[in-house]
RNA sequence: GGCCGAGUGGCGGAAUGGCAGACGCUGGGGACUUAAAAUCCCCUGCCCGUUAGGGCGUAUGGGUUCGACUCCCAUCUCGGCCA
């Protein structure tokens, strides 16, 4: 270390310390990972990289990435090869309407809030090996993106092993022609085009995410929205399904995150059951859950989107269902499902056979059912299904109680028609069946329906393909190409990175086609045969890069793969990884999915990306409202650091609560960490000199202040460990306002506090380290240990209850014996008096706790 | 509406079956100072009481237990996510 570089002044001046320390960890490469070292035990520790937004960071952020450099930090101390990466989700719409606005490229735009970000990132001293920084908007980077791309187009799901497999290999049927062999291809491939119905505004020629409709219209402009079939491009998650249900078991992530992945993926066993049309060859297949209510299904109801609609439709019906189609095409299904206050439909004027009893029912069309879940179709089993009991009540259909519930009030009114019971009871009305409990009778009919050849049991999930397209410019090109004859090849993996071209104009084309739709020059291409192509114009969403950049950071700078086997060997699977509950779902769910199918063809060697998720909470404003720029409560990164320095903020973010919890921001709560470090300084460092203090020596400590510090080192390091960051602060608190009293302090005790305190606030412990004379920095020093031994009392203090209330305290050896702290509880003046006379019945003796006389 | 989480001093929080309120903030008093800031010391859950002391107290009501902030049942309120 430079000495001309030192502060020599005596005070703590946060402000050059920090930035002396974060310019020594950048040139000496501190926090390098070695790859594919054997010698030490990897530890990997993962933050959610952030998008680069104009706004910069806001105090949000750092909260999670401090908890993830404590721990890194911690683990270096422990010994262990810290992998500690750090990039940028750098695709997205802001940027892009920027573009659209102003006409700046949104390279530049991105690259100048990556630079502000990175500056943020940088002055809070976050230990990141920053030779491996990525960005998902770098051709080297999004290259690998398309490569993955490329990999999902060229794969098939095998059933029976329940993977993926290189689409080769895919078992084509006998007796296909050529162009019904493509299509066979097609139709299995992981990535493949489908029409589905999108969110089109016409007004402004785009499509627009659930989100960005409200009540029908455009949340900008308020133009009309309505749902429109459109070629899209869509991942086969669905396929996945069950193992990302199954391998949630392998994974330390909180319940209520698991929780809501399961309810996203939403397995439901039950069965598929088909019921003929009078007088059409065609069956209309329903899913249900419960198939032991066959014999209350009164009507059915399709999707008004159901492709058998206009087959069966009655001529007198005709202009009715026309009418309600038009109508619920308008509607999100949001609208149509929950939001819908009242239930509405039409009749076809067709008929369905109910198999079980070949009672004629009739056809409906209603928006409450979904062309997208189960088969689009429903049996409407009124009495026992609260959606189909509203319709039935409102259109004076039949209702027949097929369940009968245990509480008779409740069965009677069941019975009659008047009330909707929806859980297990037993069979009535239900022919042979009848006496059956639900669950007997859910099997049997099951079975019969097998038998008779009219279903089969199903698993159905809500879970639905991933529609992977965006309309958008600012994203990753899809590498494919279309033929003239119609056929879609990817690009070779040898021309990759597919650049995103320069266009003139960013808004979609007036056809509502994308906008590299405009870059005319990069369209068409010729191939070697002299045959045109045409590339695909839609880009893929921002998702896309977020779902494999753990998996970069191994290997950032490789341009043969995307990242080397061996290094994905050493450093996977991801130990820690630290991140917003608002991704709970989809972010998470997204690269699971992409991990197991990179795992499928053998390109990673784990199951499951991420081991143990930890997710940060919310920070609220100094009011205890959501931080926003319209209530004016928004507190600044960069303003906290230039006050109380990144230590007292990384400190308070720390302190103000449970990482998980959402808690409010105080200014007071800064200062109040600001004047620990403070105290701190004045310790160790003599003010007027810039030395450290005379007060430390090589001396041997008291019993109290050694076991103050060992007790210090004990609970920081198992509250680290658990992730308790403020109750560990706490305890380090405790120890400094002990030695702060002592008049001597034993150097080895001091050193000790530096190393634990170094995690949460590194540049004041690098220079306290520094002036305690150690030239190198302290990063990978041996974290203290503790003697168990020491940190205990030799005599500790009882409470004494009488019937559960405190009447004295005790003071006796640790050693005592529990017959020994009974006498000394029962002599006590106070106990006798409160005991008044009377003989205790039992005296419970809790050691190193209290003693609790019963009378 | 469903799911998940949370309700503890003036505030952030600690204690997860054993002395409720650690630690920090705020507030009050004092020391130092010409003065202020900074710093240091003492007090700070509520009620009664001059003190000694006593009573109450972890959203509400019930239960289990020698003992409940902690476990169980019911209710209320707030927050998040999904619909």
């Amino acid at each position: 270390m430079d000495e001309q570089m030192s502060d020599n002044t005596g005070k703590y001046d946060f402000n050059s310390i920090e930035k002396k320390w974060q310019g020594y960890w950048d040139e000496n490469k501190t926090f390098r990972a070695v790859d594919c070292d054997n010698s030490r035990s990897k530890y990997y520790v993962l933050d959610m990289f952030p998008y680069p937004s104009g706004q910069g960071l806001h105090v949000g952020h750092p909260e999670g990435y401090t908890a993830s450099d404590i721990v890194a930090r911690y683990k270096r101390l422990k010994g262990f090869n810290v992998l500690h990466p750090m990039g940028y989700d750098a695709f997205g719409l802001p940027a892009e309407q920027y573009a659209v606005q102003t006409g700046t490229h949104p390279k530049i735009t991105t690259e100048k809030n990556i630079d502000n970000i990175r500056r943020q990132i940088k002055s809070l001293g976050f230990s990141y090996d920053w030779d491996r920084e990525v960005n998902t908007t770098d051709p080297d980077y999004y290259k690998w993106t398309q490569w993955i791309f490329i990999k999902f187009f060229n794969s098939y799901f095998d059933e029976t092993e329940q993977k993926a497999k290189p689409i080769e290999q895919l078992p084509i049927p006998q007796g296909l022609n050529e162009e019904e062999k493509q299509k066979y291809i097609d139709e299995h491939r992981l990535a493949y085009e489908a029409e589905v119905a999108v969110n089109w505004c016409p007004e402004l020629g785009t499509v627009l995410a659930n989100e960005e409709v409200v009540g029908g219209l455009s949340e900008r402009g308020g133009h009309p929205v309505i749902r429109k079939p459109m070629r899209q491009w869509m991942l086969r998650i669905t396929k996945y399904a069950e193992r990302l249900l199954d391998d949630l078991k392998e994974v330390d992530w909180p319940y209520s995150i698991k929780k809501l992945q399961e309810d996203w993926i939403g397995k439901s066993i039950g069965a598929e059951v088909d019921f003929a049309i009078d007088g059409y060859d065609d069956v209309i297949r329903v899913f249900t859950t419960r198939p032991d209510t066959l014999f209350g299904a009164t009507y059915m109801v399709m999707a008004p989107e159901h492709p058998l609609v206009d087959k069966i439709t009655t001529n007198d019906c005709r202009e009715a269902i026309k009418r309600y189609r038009e109508e619920a095409a308008k509607k999100s299904d949001l609208d149509r499902t929950d939001l819908a206050k009242e239930k509405t439909g039409v009749a076809t004027g067709a008929y369905a056979i109910n198999p079980v009893n070949n009672e004629k029912i009739p056809i409906w069309i209603s928006d409450y059912v979904l062309i997208s879940y189960g088969t689009g179709a429903i049996m409407a089993v009124p009495a026992h299904d609260e959606r189909d009991f509203e319709f039935a009540k409102k259109f004076d259909l039949p209702i027949i109680a097929v369940v009968k519930p245990d509480d008779a009030e409740l069965a009677g009114q069941v019975e009659k028609g008047q009330a909707c019971f929806i859980g297990d009871g037993t069979a009535i009305n239900s022919g042979k069946f009848d006496g059956l409990s639900t669950a007997q009778f859910k099997e049997k009919i099951t079975e019969w329906l097998a038998e008779m050849d009219l279903g089969e049991e199903a698993i159905n999930y809500k879970l639905r393909d991933w529609l992977f397209s965006r309309q958008r410019y600012w994203g990753e090109p899809f590498p494919l190409l279309h033929k003239e004859s119609g056929e879609i090849i990817s690009i070779p993996e040898d021309k990759l990175p597919l650049i995103l071209p320069e266009v003139e104009d960013y808004k979609p084309s007036g056809t509502g086609e994308p906008p590299l739709a405009n870059a005319k020059d990069w369209l068409s291409v010729t191939l070697s045969d002299g045959s045109k192509a045409r590339r695909e114009t839609n880009t893929m969403p921002q998702w896309a890069g977020s779902c494999w950049y753990y998996l970069r950071y191994l290997d950032p700078d490789n341009d043969k793969c995307g990242w080397d086997k061996e290094k994905e060997k050493y450093w996977m699977n991801v130990d820690l990884y630290v991140g917003g509950a608002e991704h709970a779902v989809l972010h998470l769910l997204y690269s699971r999915f992409w991990h197991k199918f990179l795992y499928d063809l053998g390109y990673v060697s784990t199951k499951e990306p991420f081991h143990k998720l930890v997710n940060q909470g919310m920070i609220l404003g100094e009011d205890g409202q959501k931080m926003s720029k319209s209530r004016g409560n928004v507190v600044n990164p960069d303003k906290v650091i230039a006050d109380y320095g990144a230590d007292s903020m990384r400190l308070y973010e720390m302190f103000m609560g449970p990482l998980e919890a959402v808690k409010p921001w105080s200014m007071q709560g800064v200062e109040g960490v600001h004047r620990f470090l403070q105290r701190l300084w004045r310790l160790i460092i003599d003010e007027d000199t810039g030395n450290i203090s005379d007060a430390i020596k090589d001396a041997d400590a008291d019993e109290e202040t050694m076991r103050i510090v060992h007790q210090t080192v004990k609970k920081v390091t198992n509250d680290i460990e658990s992730f308790g960051f403020n109750t560990a602060i706490s305890q380090m608190m405790i120890c400094l306002n002990h030695l702060i009293k002592q008049k001597t302090l034993p150097k080895q005790l001091i050193e000790k506090l530096i190393l634990i305190l170094s995690p949460f606030a590194p540049h004041i412990a690098e220079e306290l380290w520094h002036r305690m004379r150690h030239n190198d920095t302290l990063a990978y020093e041996a974290w203290p240990e503790y003697d168990e031994q020491l940190t205990k009392e030799k005599e500790i203090e009882l409470a004494v209850q009488v019937n559960g209330k405190i009447k004295d305290k005790i003071i006796v050896s640790a050693e005592a014996g529990d017959e020994q702290i009974k006498e000394k509880a029962m002599a006590g003046e106070k106990v006798q008096q409160a005991l008044g006379g009377k003989q205790p019945k039992k005296v419970i003796v809790i050691k190193s706790r209290l003693v609790n006389i019963v009378v």
